[in-house]
Parts: C-alpha cells; sequence; structure tokens
DNA sequence: CCATAAATGGAATATATATTCTATTTCGTT
DNA sequence: AACGAAATAGAATATATATTCCATTTATGG
C-alpha cells in the first residue's frame, strides 16, 4: 500500500476524499457514499457499525480507511473525535516542559494558550444554545435597567459587560463589592440580571441571583456547566466552557459570548 | 447494588445528576464535577480517558456510572452517542449555519466575533515580539510587587491579571480608580508597573506610567499599536492586535497574551 | 479510641473492537 | 472463454477498552 501522510484536518480529509472518490470498486464506492452523507457518525461508532450501515464487510472499510491515507479506522477516528482533547498524545509532556524548565520559552506557552483560545471558540460555535442565546436578547432589551454580577475570574467579564453596555448608552449597573457596598436595592421589578458565574461559584453571586429570583426579576447567566446552581433558580442559561491548560482557563469564549449579548441588545434598541 | 432505570434520555440524566450531586464522597465528586463541565466528552472518550482527566481511578468513573443508575460506562456512553449528531457539523459549516439566521441575529453576530477572535488568536500568535515577550517575564519575575493598571476597555485585561497574580500568590496590586484614590505611592523601587491601554490612551494611564518611570521602575505594556506613546517612556512593548467587528473590539488575543505572562511568571518562582 | 462500614486504588480479567490474512470471487483484457 | 490482476468475504488474531475484584485506606458512629 502506498505510504501518503493521513490527512491532519477535516478540510484536509474532504480534499482527499473527492480525488480519490471518482474511481473506486464496487464496496469500496459504497462505503464512500455512505461516509459522504454520514461524516458526522464517524467519531462514535465503531468500523463494524459504520460496515454493517454502509452494507460491507469491516475488512472492507479498513480498506477505504486506508485508502484514505490513515493506517486504520482508529486513526482516521481520531480525527473526528474532535481534534481537541488529547489530539496531541504528547500533552503531558509538554506541559511537564514547560512547568519544570520555567525559562522555557514564554512564547511556546502563548502557543499552547492561544491554541487553547482556538478550540474554546470553536466548541463555543457548535455547542451554542441558540434558543437561549436569542431568549436572553430578548429579555435584555426590554429591561429598563441591566445588572451585572461576576467575581473572581468572572469578573473580567463582568466589567467588560459594563463597558459595552455604558459606551452603547445602555443602563447598567455593575455589582463590584467595593467596600462590601451592597447594591441590591438597586435592583427594581423589571431589571434584570446577568450573573457569571464559574465552578466553584462564589456564594455572594449565588445570593444576588436568589434575591433577584425573588423580586420576579430574570436571571441571564453565563456560566461553565449545565449544571450550575443557577439553573435551580430559573435562570437563562448560557453555558461556555473553556479549554485549559494546566490549571489555567482563558475567557476568550466567554468574552465573546458577552460581546455578543451586549452587541445584540444594543442592537435592539 | 441498587437496581434502578438507567436515564434514557438526556434529561433524564441531568435530573438523576442533580439529584445524586448533592451527597457524594471526594473522587465520585471529582467524577461529577468534571462531567457537569465537560458532558460534550463523554460521547468520544473511553473511561480510561476521562478517569484521568478527572484526577480519578477508571474504576471510581465506573462506580459513577453506576450510580447514575447505568450498568457501566458503556451504557451512559450509548445514551450520549445517540445524541452527538446534533452538534456536529464542524467549525465552518457550523458558523454558516449560525449565519444563516440572517444577518444582525444574536447567532449570526456570534459567529462573526468567534471569526475575529480566531483571526485575532493566529495574528498574535504569527506576530508576536519574542524577545520582549520574554524579556518582560524577566523583569517581572524578579519584581517584589507587580502593580497592573488598565482602563475601560482594557480594565477586564488589568482585573484578570490580578486575579492570575493572586491565584499564584504573586504580589500585585491592581490600580482601579476606585472613588479618585490614587495608590500611587505604593509604588516602590525595584516594582514593576504592568500597563494595558488601547488607543484612545487614556491619560491617567499614561500620567500613572510616567510616573512610574520617573521613579524608575519598570513598565510593561500591552498595548495596541507599535506607536503607542508608552513606547517614548522606554516601556517593554508587547503589542496586540484585536480585529473588530461593526465598531466593536473583543479581547481574546489579550487576554491569551496576558495569561501567558502571568503563568511565565508565576512558573518563574 | 475502637469497631465497623464506606470508599478507594490498582491489578486481574472479560469483553468489545480493530486489524490482518488468505481462500474465493469478480472484473477486465485478450 | 481463459488468464491474470484486483477486489472481496469471512474467519483468525491482535489490541484496546471496559469491568470486576479485593486488599488497603479513609471516614463514621458509638
Amino acid at each position: 500500500m502506498e505510504l501518503r501522510d493521513a490527512p491532519q484536518t477535516i478540510e484536509e480529509f474532504q480534499v482527499r476524499f473527492s480525488e480519490i472518490s471518482g474511481s473506486l470498486p464496487k464496496r469500496l464506492r459504497q462505503c464512500a457514499d455512505y461516509i459522504a452523507i454520514n461524516e458526522d457518525k464517524i467519531a462514535v461508532s465503531t468500523v463494524a457499525e459504520l460496515a454493517v450501515a454502509a452494507g460491507v464487510q469491516p475488512s472492507a472499510f479498513m480498506r477505504f480507511c486506508q485508502l484514505m491515507g490513515f493506517s486504520g479506522y482508529s486513526e482516521m477516528q481520531r480525527l473526528f473525535r474532535g481534534a481537541w482533547g488529547q489530539r496531541w498524545p504528547d500533552y503531558a509532556t509538554r506541559l511537564q516542559n514547560l512547568k519544570s524548565e520555567g525559562a522555557g520559552s514564554p512564547t511556546a506557552l502563548l502557543a499552547e494558550f492561544v491554541e487553547a483560545g482556538r478550540v474554546s471558540l470553536e466548541t463555543l460555535a457548535s455547542t451554542v444554545d441558540a434558543e437561549a442565546l436569542k431568549c436572553s436578547v430578548e429579555v435584555l432589551a426590554n429591561a429598563p435597567m441591566i445588572h451585572l454580577l461576576g467575581l473572581k475570574r468572572a469578573f473580567p467579564v463582568a466589567s467588560y459587560l459594563a463597558y459595552a453596555f455604558e459606551e452603547m448608552n445602555i443602563p447598567a449597573l455593575l455589582h463590584d463589592c467595593v467596600g462590601m457596598l451592597d447594591h441590591r436595592n438597586a435592583i427594581r421589578r423589571g431589571d434584570v440580571l446577568i450573573a457569571v458565574t464559574f465552578a466553584p461559584y462564589s456564594s455572594e453571586t449565588l445570593d444576588l441571583a436568589q434575591f433577584a429570583r425573588e423580586r420576579d426579576c430574570p436571571i441571564v447567566a453565563i456560566t461553565d456547566s449545565i449544571n450550575s446552581p443557577l439553573r435551580k433558580i430559573g435562570a437563562h442559561i448560557l453555558s461556555v466552557s473553556e479549554v485549559d491548560f494546566g490549571s489555567f482557563r482563558g475567557l476568550s469564549a466567554t468574552l465573546s459570548l458577552a460581546i455578543t449579548l451586549a452587541v445584540s441588545v444594543g442592537s435592539r434598541r
């Protein structure tokens, strides 16, 4: 069998696919036809399952994979199981290196965080709950006043929202806990609260959300897990996950979601 | 083990999840915490992979699956593999879909900002001044105290740095202008200032930088152009450009640079 | 503090799955 | 129709992965 490089991205996969799909014998054609329509199944199926579905033997499917340039089905599947996660088997090693030789190049570390950010953004694009987003914008567009709360790692997000709303002349108040002064009584009927919080959820945030709930104020939550405690109090949940490197997480995806929210609301007024 | 029906849908899964997630021992809690944030990985990962990611043994993960009502990991995975098709279309296709709602819709805006963020990240990675970055890390690693300043749109960056340094037990002070109280006299010989500023550069930031310069304190500037006024006073310039959409700019690249700076400095101590 | 139960880690085992091999069939050419 | 080359099916094997088991540790109640 010809030795060629395996496709490294979905795009390369598709190029290679159309290269070969003109000239294929019967069974391999069946494989190609099936794949063309069910690309998405590759990530979550076994060869045996795909073979049955395409009406061929597993061995035929294997030959197809090899024609595509992969060593076998497993390698092809790896490509589709999200380039993210353990795409690089040497993840642990790289982490080790960067930790041990702190003297090591910051540029390498930057590359890691850039990559993590990129993946986070892609994940956001493909997992965003369009319905919840639309709904949140709707709710916020009609609010006489928008309250913002986010502490610790979530604070930059909340403050960015405060900046964006102010720029667009939309009334918004950032609850920043300065001087332990509480502004909860500024929350009036009809106002909306945007609460930004990640695990471990700070109790101050949950408290204020609870307070808003008791006043029948809608709550929009930007959070990292679908089981966020804010779900229990009936908030509109916008969940977003950030890929971490080591124990550090960026905010690329979260901030992109935030700016989207702000601009969408702004354009509705 | 108690015999109960396994969840048949994602919704049932989530109900069961919040039922048990209140009362879990250490390791099983780790499993739950990881799952809560990475539900989407179940379909395409092995138990071993998830176990490593959650920091537990595979057997602990098995016990978690059984507590959830499944016979084992395989059964649980089957549930998520069924729902995989929902989030498939690859990045390019998905962006297309998001935009198809029509220009101005929240999802179309999200697509634009995600794309803008991605481009900004790539630009950062390929244009970063490695020498300046290394130099800045060097300077910061030896600082007895790091001062942080960034206003308006730059404030989220400064506050994120404050968070990151605090997490790593590195002495840092955020100059936040609360109450127009100035902390400039907290800047002592040997300290370093990280000034974050974008056009139009706010005079408060330039002022403080000037002040630091007069005290012979090194300055690291995160800014948007190589012609930033901070260059004139001899700061280490880390320049980063954000692609804009409409009149709004994200912070994906800037924050990635910031986190790199923080972690690099952290690993040097 | 002890006794007991619950939880855990790690290795051992069972099962599922990918991959290879070869006899047989199909296809294209003369 | 006869030959050689290519393609195929199905079983055999290798590998990856899930699952169980039990000795050890950690929590709990008296």
